[in-house]
RNA sequence: GCGCUCAUAGCUCAAUUGGAUAGAGUGCCUGACUACGGAUCAGGAGGUUAUGGGUUCGACUCCUAUUGGGCGCGCCA
């Protein structure tokens, strides 16, 4: 059957190679052959599949690691919420993507840092002071109203009590500074907590304020000495349109503060300096005008700008009694990562955001998410790795330790077709790598997870049989390496029991 | 108004340099061995890939226009 198929479809295959031979695209014969033989999954040499059970067994994690990211350094900068609540829900699809596509390429052979970027030095901490103040006075009693542009959250509220509980009312004329560094701090250590339950750690937690010892003036002098500045309207530009961008921008504003790029363009200098060969920027939506501006800027200081990529996240929307939620820090609305975590929990959310691509738009319907989360499909997958550990397990207390085996005859046409989709597994994490796509790991994991669970339903595995049962119970413990493996790439867990 | 981005089965999404009959899950319908875990399996129905043009041997994919969402648009970050 399998063979049949793939009869007809070479004979298709030779019949379009041929019409790109009159196109006399000779190059792309080559690569058309090869991609047509490796799309159809062409069965194993038996040889050859024996060997792939005892070589995955063998390398057991490793196996699926490549070289093809030649130790080249990368920088992955993802999620960079600002220190002035807790993480919502676009937060946790951008950790989800980008912890996922560090380990993948990690695992392809990149060296990569992955790094949270602290905005500890703007206006928004200023803010983030006002905010605590407003509280801390309203909860003292006082008359005090919080700033229409502060940070509502509930969060703020607790920082204003933890004050209070802990020093009474000590602020109440000139608490300023302590608000605001008590509360970075304190926002920061939760953020940071949060992440950790979302099983994303960070390799650098770099600070904003580490830029204005040096790296800034340079960055302006920079762009000033390079002749890409110019002053308008009591400001001072810079010239980004003789790049990418649309149009100039304000650098230099006329109260003789920096906007808010310039921190930004200095950060990704000290990237650069720091080596990296790619600059990975894991961007909200709402960011994409901010591409063009910073490489352009990039360009002015020197630096090679094509080796700043940007992924560009797409909203996701939230629902919930029919209604849109709002996902504002602002209006303190915003559906935080904690609630999910606790009332969802990590795994179906990390699936969840990991099997998505970036570049479409969600809307999610947090009753249904709630209620029905046992519809996510991240359960079929983990059954099957708990069903092969439960397979496993009775064996052994059936005293059946699977051994080595050079020769297998049990294997029917399913378990080769598991076989082979074992065998494109590192071919799989490169394209996920290199691509930049996540989301293609879960695809494999899903089509993994079927083809065994079709296979476990035909089949009896432990059987009279000595040598059949040895040589299935190989097969799946393959099996549950490589779902092992692939699930804790994209950071869910892999039960030996549900 | 300008720019970016998205639109695929009832719903949520795949199809990643333009390639074979557009695939999964969910929901709906019909079935399965007392089962080594039924959170499973076997099968069925469900599509003018938003719409109209164009390029190509070939278009979900590229170009163009239109419609409808999202986001952004010089001294906020």
């Amino acid at each position: 059957m399998i063979k049949q198929q793939q009869k007809t479809a070479s004979i298709r295959g030779f019949f379009f190679l041929l019409l790109l031979l009159f196109k006399s695209k000779i190059t792309h014969l080559c690569t058309g052959i090869i991609q047509t033989m490796f799309n159809n999954r062409p069965e194993l040499e038996k040889d050859d599949f024996y060997s792939l059970i005892n070589t995955i067994i063998a390398k057991g994690r490793d196996y699926g690691n490549t070289t093809i990211g030649n130790g080249q350094k990368v920088n992955i900068e993802f999620v960079s919420a600002n220190p002035t609540g807790y993480l919502h829900i676009g937060h946790a699809r951008g950790g989800a993507y980008g912890d996922a596509l560090a380990n993948i390429m990690i695992k392809s052979g990149f060296n990569v840092h992955k790094e949270f970027y602290v905005n500890d030095g703007g206006n928004q901490i200023n803010k983030l002071g006002k905010s605590i103040e407003a509280r801390y006075l309203e909860l003292l009693g006082e008359e005090n109203v919080l700033p229409e542009d502060g940070y509502h959250g509930k969060e703020i509220i607790q920082v204003a009590q933890n004050i209070i509980d802990a020093s009474g009312d000590a602020y109440k004329e000139d608490g300023f500074e302590h608000f605001k560094e008590y509360g970075l701090e304190f926002l920061l250590d939760r953020l940071k907590g949060h992440l950790v339950e979302y099983r994303i750690e960070f390799d650098e937690w770099f600070r904003e304020r580490t830029i204005y010892q040096g790296d800034l003036q340079e960055t302006v002098k920079q762009i000033k000495d390079n002749g890409f500045t110019y002053e308008s309207e009591g400001a001072t530009w810079f010239k980004t349109s003789e790049f990418f961008d649309e149009k100039d921008r304000v650098m230099i504003k006329s109260d003789g503060g920096y906007t808010y790029i310039v921190p930004d363009i200095a950060y990704h200098k000290n990237k650069f300096e720091r080596g990296y060969e790619v600059l990975i920027d894991v961007l909200g939506a709402d960011h994409h005008g901010y591409m063009d501006r910073l490489r352009s800027a990039m360009e002015m200081i020197g630096k090679d700008s094509t080796k700043l990529e940007f992924q560009i996240l797409q909203m996701v929307r939230v629902y919930q009694d029919g209604k849109e939620v709002k996902m504002s820090k602002r209006s303190g609305k915003a559906i935080g990562l904690k609630d999910l975590i606790e009332e969802v929990g990590v795994d179906p959310i990390r699936y969840f955001f990991a099997a998505r691509a970036l570049s479409s738009q969600m809307d999610l319907d947090l009753d249904l998410a709630l209620r029905k989360s046992n519809e996510n499909p991240v359960y079929y997958a983990q059954y099957a790795h708990a069903r092969i550990c439960s397979v496993l397990r009775l064996g052994k207390e059936q005293g059946i330790e699977p051994t080595k085996v050079e020769v297998y005859d049990y294997l029917n046409e399913k378990a080769s077709g598991l076989l082979t989709l074992l065998s494109t597994y590192p071919r799989v994490i490169d394209e996920c790598a290199t691509k930049r796509i996540p989301h293609k790991l879960t695809n494999f994991i899903q089509e993994l997870s079927s083809e065994f669970h079709s296979y476990y339903n035909a089949e009896k595995f432990l059987t009279e049989n000595k040598t059949e049962t040895n040589e299935k119970l190989r097969l799946i413990k393959a099996i549950k390496i490589v779902l092992n493996d692939a699930l804790k790439l994209i950071g869910v867990s892999a039960p030996e029991k549900m």
